[in-house]
DNA sequence: CTGAAAGCGCTTACAG
DNA sequence: CTGAAAGCGCTTACAG
């Protein structure tokens, strides 16, 4: 990776090496007519060269127009992780007077590094938002601190003072809801952990022992199954607590998802929820309230979340400097049918 | 409404009324020191008065800045209807060199005209996607139509050749999966409207009854229920058709909330999906797969739909003259545990 | 506390 | 087919 910071090439760097004048690298960039076929490529191999792309604010301002489009919709109540995102982002830089472009990452993406420093380059972006696990690949770190373009984390796993960061306080609210369990008298309680490399999967299971201890619970280690956050993983690990010899009389998931996974093959086997086990999910997803029965699950305000940490990115690339340092949320048990006592 | 297009003000404008350079004009607008205060107020009175905003590009690009924040997401699987729309609106936009700005609408908003009106000036967009439901608003039609500003309609509920318009093809997707009821011998099926001034609720209702028509069963009124496409509503619809005195063995809902609201009901009753009644949903969300038994539903190719209606959007405003006119994309059954045969 | 000048990086309109 | 000039609407750097 090249760490020099060389100035982003303009239309008359292109035109130099390609000896026309900018006029014409104006008229091969937007493909215009009247262009001898050997002076387009001359400039097409200067543009290869020199990694130009065009200056969106000075096409903009000249030309009169801002190549952008608008969606307008309305908002359903439907959650989801990275729409509560989107929402607290677009908050934060509305205020601001920021506009806030996107970039979804679909493919397992081979080409990721590559992928965000176009994405940063071509639109000149300030400032970058990352929510996990995105916030936690140390080499899209690097490539941003290289390319000297501040970030905000959201749920990074790595408490680090010199980012931008925002946490839930998730060892504390699986502790609430634990607890929770606990005390309706149940004794063999299963956990099914989240992907290791997120910060909130440790956290989760740290909150989860914490109250075990605290209620005089000794841990079976037979109780503790991995999951990676997804429906089908749930499933799976409910299979594998269902079919030890003696089953837990509950559930902690470490997501709503997984939870429904739980439901789910709990209902293929004739196992009724809560009345023979009590199921816990985590994040309060629409999929909570739709599902049967509804979990009692813990809600984060994402939100909120988002819409702080991008305001202080703002702050901070507007140059004043913020040392707020991480800040961690606290979260709320919303209790439904799922649970009851034993 | 103003009519009149009249020129975007600038800073000099601004500084003519106000009596002053436009550095200081600068200064008031950037919340800069050392400007007195009723200089300060005859500014911000000039703003106010000619609605000046400042230029977007001209600022970034004479501060050499661009005001814009990136958000790099992980693509989870989970669908929701406003996530794929973005997909395909972005993955134009991508392909194009536009950016794509986003403005959700959640309150009941009575400012809404306001709100477009000052998203598309701000930002100079050069077009506008409009799902429905905004899609259906004529006061959103002539306000854009006024601002010059094309428009992309994703379901509208009318055809107009003189819009980029895409559709799903509603009537015969509904043609299809009623049929298939039907076929596995049903004969008392109910059918739960969505909000009438969506356009997809006339055609999926006339799909239905084209379908029972074409098997001689006819239709009993007491049998077609309205909703509005949200889960309670689909509860309140089940509860409707379960109190008959001579109940559907089958319910076929405008979409999958609505199918989830009639499983949670019939789960409350001991009603069993699908041996005692069959239940259908449309939209194929992440939720069917997840609530029991999984919906059998339909898939409409939203993220193409959209993709190219924004295409041709893209297109319309590059000066490109497009006459496509409205285009409608056929879409997927999918049969899972929900629908059985009597 | 206020302003005149230069310039950001392109496109438009015009000339050859 | 190619280019020199003007200008888009702001901010920066400097002067008073």
């Amino acid at each position: 990776m090249n760490s020099v910071m060389r100035k982003r090439p303009t239309i008359h760097d292109v035109a130099r090496l390609a000896d026309v004048s900018i006029k014409t690298v104006s008229r091969v960039i937007n493909a215009e007519p009247n262009v001898q076929q050997d002076t387009r490529n001359r400039v097409l191999v200067a543009v290869e060269k020199l990694g130009y792309s065009p200056n969106v604010a000075a096409r903009g301002l000249s030309g009169q127009r801002s190549y952008a489009i608008g969606l307008v919709y309305q908002d359903p109540q439907e959650f989801s992780y990275i729409k509560q995102v989107l929402g607290g982002a677009l908050a934060a830089c509305e205020q601001a007077g920021y506009s806030l472009l996107l970039r979804p990452i679909t493919e397992p993406e081979n080409r990721l590094l590559d992928t965000i420093r176009d994405f940063v380059r071509q639109s000149s972006l300030e400032g970058i938002v990352l929510p996990v696990p995105l916030a936690d690949s140390r080499d899209v770190q690097m490539l941003l601190e290289d390319l000297n373009v501040p970030i905000a984390q959201i749920s990074p796993r790595d408490l680090n003072p010199n980012f931008i960061q925002v946490f839930a306080d998730d060892e504390a609210a699986s502790h609430s809801i634990t607890s929770l369990v606990l005390e309706q008298g149940h004794t063999r309680v299963g956990f099914i952990k989240g992907i290791d490399s997120h910060g909130a999967t440790g956290l989760r299971l740290a909150g989860f022992e914490r109250a075990c201890r605290e209620h005089g619970i000794t841990i079976d280690g037979e109780l503790i199954v991995s999951g990676h956050f997804d429906f089908e993983s749930g499933r799976l690990a409910a299979r594998h607590l269902f079919d030890q010899a003696e089953p837990p009389s509950a559930i902690i998931a470490s997501n709503d998802d997984m939870a429904a996974g739980v439901l789910f093959e709990a209902r293929e086997r004739n196992i009724r929820v809560p009345e023979d086990v009590s199921v816990v999910g985590f994040d309060d997803t629409p999929l909570a309230q739709r599902i049967w029965p509804p979990l009692t699950t813990v809600r984060q305000p994402i939100h909120q979340m988002v819409r702080s940490a991008v305001d202080r990115l703002i702050k901070t690339v507007g140059g004043v400097s913020i040392d707020d340092g991480p800040t961690r949320f606290s979260c709320d048990v919303v209790v439904r049918q799922s649970t009851q006592g034993r």
